[in-house]
DNA sequence: AAGCGTATCAAACACTTGTTTGAATGTAAA
DNA sequence: TTTACATTCAAACAAGTGTTTGATACGCTT
């Protein structure tokens, strides 16, 4: 049939497998602890396959990752035409959700954050292609609130403190899991922590602008 | 001389150096990612040595960690008859500097940080002995300024926030250092840092009390 | 000095890792 | 059918890991 010869090769099916399970292992083990043979296992395939069509372990983690979703995210919230303080808290919501959501987990995310504390080969176009412009996201949105009269140094350790408080949920999850065994990250869960960060944060910010103007 | 037996024996001398190798190490790269190879080579002996002293890796671990600093810390700081607005500012201007100072690092508060994100067999005591008591310190510290109507829940959600944005700073320092390369953690930085911590905190804690009181 | 137990060491071991190889397989054009 | 090419695979490779071994050196008692 012609359909098939239309449809995606084989080849480029085993190489799409590979990415998917490889975006699933990097997340859930981090780079360096995740192993090729454990990658291939799930892609259903051979060892030897990821050197074909990737080169090297470190090639398969730069063409498997794709901030497009976090990008989405920052765009769309610039669009909006809330105030800049609803938009901090919708924001650090949908981050959250990206973050923690144990059914939706945005494999990304969380190579990001597993990146920012064990660096592989990698981290460079990480931080290049998300980090950076998360920070400048963040900064203008956060600038939006405290006005022109706070310092740039300020302003970044109020981005800082800002996703300090997200980011620690992904990194202390195994400790949180032992402090609180019933702890669970359902979507319930995840918007009362948004809720109280962005209200946390907000009150900080907000005094950070009266300090300073 | 006599003397010379009441010292240290000879075999204790390189226990003592592997311990402290063991805790550089360790502290600079993380548990996994430590080498006994290197750990000895920094102690002068011989590979054999960790195992012939401390059994395994995991042993030496065991016997490197050492949280009586952190403990003090949160002893020194109770004991003190300030207000607890103050006492979460000292305590957190002295926790950066544990976790931050290029000088003296404690390396038990930066191995600490380590395992949250990637849990080694150690993970289980250094969560009983250092992670828990001082969640509780800060729980507690934090009550005094809330009061008695803030639930379980918020209160620790507020104890997550601070600390989250402390070990941010520890986490994320190779990406914060690509982010902005002229950046240095001496001691003026840090307190700044710390300042901004406690100022950003002491915001949000003090709101929580007032929507729940 | 001889004997004994401890401590040190170079070397090897067992295992895992990412990577490479060379043969086998499938696919499509000649 | 034959040929050529891309893909897959089992097996091996090379390097690094924690650990073990057996010999050697040391300090101390007898």
């Amino acid at each position: 049939m012609i359909v098939k010869a239309e449809t995606t090769a084989p080849s480029e099916q085993t190489r799409a497998r590979l990415l998917d399970a490889a975006r699933e292992v990097f997340s859930q083990h981090g780079f360096q602890n995740a192993t090729v043979r454990e990658i291939c296992r799930r892609a259903k395939t051979n060892v030897a396959s990821v050197n074909y069509h990737f080169g090297s372990k470190d090639g398969l983690l730069a063409e498997a990752l794709n901030f497009a979703q976090l990008g989405a995210l920052q765009l769309a919230n610039v669009k909006t035409d809330e105030r800049p303080e609803a938009r901090l808290r919708s924001f650090i919501r949908d981050f959250m959700l990206m973050l923690l959501d144990e059914k939706t987990p945005s494999s990304q995310c969380q190579i990001m954050a597993r990146e920012l504390a064990d660096p592989s080969p990698a981290l460079d176009k990480i931080v290049r292609e998300a980090i950076a412009p998360l920070h400048k996201f963040l900064g203008e949105l956060v600038r939006e609130i405290v006005g022109d009269k706070t310092s740039e140094a300020e302003l970044r350790r109020c981005v800082h403190s800002i996703l300090g408080q997200c980011l620690f949920y992904r990194h202390s999850h195994p400790v949180l899991q032992r402090l609180h065994p019933k702890l669970r990250y359902d979507h319930q869960e995840i918007d009362a922590i948004a809720g109280h960060i962005a209200g946390f944060s907000l009150e900080g910010i907000k005094y950070l602008a009266k300090k300073s103007g």
